[in-house]
RNA sequence: GGAGGGGUUCCCGAGUGGCCAAAGGGAACAGGCUGUAAACCUGUCGUCAUUAGACUUCGGAGGUUCGAAUCCUCCCCCCUCCA
């Protein structure tokens, strides 16, 4: 990998992690030992990922980054996947009960998600980063084993006063499973395994995990006597109140079948003048002189966008490596750079690669040709014919950047670009590329 | 098991026989302004249809009625209290 882990010894090691992560504003809350400084041993962290789709999202990117920062200032991450939490479904932060997942999907999702860890953290090595799936210690445990075992240590006032649950009790209309109300059970469980069996000595999460971190962090002093940390993350919404990690199309994923590093380096792109200095903290590795620049020249150049510029490469590069980066650059900058009639074929490649697109045969455009409106609905710009003529007649509608206002305008030879390609575009920025080819 | 309250269009939430494709808000989408920003303003927001209009929708299945989201029957699910 890319990096190699700074490797100092001795009880300062936590300290400049925290402070790292301190001035970052990556610490919502955290134990007070670890806060202040003064854990003394090499702290080995975990993070837990539940496996709730078939990819990781651009809001995980919180949580294994900071197992990220946390390898290299030289102590070790661990990385569960929730096999068993996952069939339970964690209430956490959640409004309402939630349908469960069958098995073959967990197992599916898992599967997808162990091997998108590799590219972010390093496995090789004494301080190398382990990856475990805590259905292999939940798959065979007995109910009445586990009662007995994990259930005694809890008392049912602890876990009534949690918020997770405390909310959703209050809802008038809301309540909750008894799989969901023993979630934090399985949670705290994992951070005891993790500690018998890796010496695990730290759980991080978002800050609507706190309530099951410290269910971890008791029980381990219950059951063990020994005394262990956790630290959270906050929470991201966008200064306009969006939750952070959302584009209209829905979630944005790590993995670029399902979002493009295109679409993730235009979203980060977007990122709002309030917000970008602290996603440069959060998201990228730049040091502290790096994003001061970085702001200061945001606040002399703002149409320039400087920073966003700098967010959106860093992070897709993080996710995507360099070439996706370099190429989701190139296309913004031929799709966003003017008129898209005289791109020649190799401008018109390098978008294809990354910008959502469309392939269809040549003779789509025989005869009375291909509608406009039809080929919106094809390529997903518009939902319903209907609400693609209504995008035409707002205006909000471009063939190859040239507005067109007239609904019965008809797709034909006459508008291919470089002999191939017709680039649609509805509203100021949203994108389809289709490619004709001969049959 | 008993009593009561609910399930409405993406979300919240009004609607208790026709004036309901269904108020209001939010989200979203499009336009304007702009910096591919924010804020603000405007429009749209079930499907098809250029229009007229047609069709599908109010947990599910039946039924009453000229006509049902609204009434009746059965079923499913959720909440509260009692046992």
């Amino acid at each position: 990998m890319r990096f190699v882990a700074i490797v100092p010894v001795g009880g300062d090691m936590s300290k400049l992690l925290i402070s790292e992560l301190s001035w970052r504003g990556v610490v919502e809350q955290a134990t007070p030992e670890l806060l202040e400084g003064r854990v003394q041993e090499r702290l080995v962290g975990y993070a837990g990922f539940d496996p709730t789709s078939n990819s990781l999202h651009l809001g995980n990117l919180v949580p294994l980054l900071g197992l990220m920062r946390l390898q290299r200032a030289g102590h070790r991450p661990i990385v569960v996947v929730g096999g068993a939490t996952g069939l339970i479904g964690d209430p956490s932060g959640k409004a309402t009960e939630r349908t469960l997942m069958t098995l073959e999907q967990v197992e599916e999702n898992v599967t997808k998600i162990r091997a998108q860890f590799d590219r972010f953290l390093e496995f090789d090595g004494p301080q190398g980063a382990i990856l475990v799936n805590n259905y292999d210690w939940f798959g065979h445990v007995g109910l009445v084993e586990y009662l007995r075992d994990i259930g005694k240590h809890f008392r049912i006032s602890y876990m009534m006063a949690k918020e997770s649950v405390r909310s959703r009790i209050e809802d008038r209309d809301q309540g909750m499973s008894f799989t969901e109300f023993s979630y934090m059970l399985l949670q705290a469980t994992d951070y005891l395994h993790l500690y018998e069996r890796f010496g695990c000595n730290l759980q991080m999460g978002g800050n609507d995990q706190w309530g099951n971190i410290t269910a971890g962090i008791d029980l381990i002093r219950r059951v063990k006597g020994a005394h262990v940390h956790g630290l959270t993350f906050p929470l991201l919404t966008t200064a306009s109140g969006a939750k952070f990690g959302k584009s209209e199309s829905g979630a944005l994923w790590l993995d670029k079948d399902r979002t493009s590093p295109y679409e993730l380096y235009q979203y980060l792109f977007r990122a709002d003048d309030r917000d970008v200095i602290g996603f440069l903290k959060l998201f990228t590795f730049l040091d502290q002189t790096q994003i001061e620049e970085l702001a200061e020249e945001q606040k002399q150049n703002p149409e320039g966008r400087p920073a966003q510029r700098r967010l959106a490469y860093e992070v897709t590069q993080l996710v995507h490596g360099k070439d996706e980066a370099d190429s989701a650059v190139r296309a913004s900058q031929v799709l966003f750079g003017g008129p898209v009639s005289g791109l020649d074929e190799r401008q018109i490649r390098s978008v294809f690669a990354d910008v959502p697109s469309t392939t269809v045969g040549l003779s789509r455009l025989d005869g009375s040709g291909w509608t406009l409106v039809d080929a919106l609905v094809e390529t997903s710009l518009a939902s319903s014919k209907g609400d693609g003529r209504r995008k035409i007649e707002a205006g909000g509608v471009y063939v190859n950047n040239e507005r067109i206002a007239d609904t019965n305008f008809v797709l034909t030879e006459a508008n291919l670009v470089a002999g191939s390609t017709v680039v649609l575009r509805t509203g100021k920025k949203t994108y389809h590329v289709i490619r004709f080819t001969p049959d």
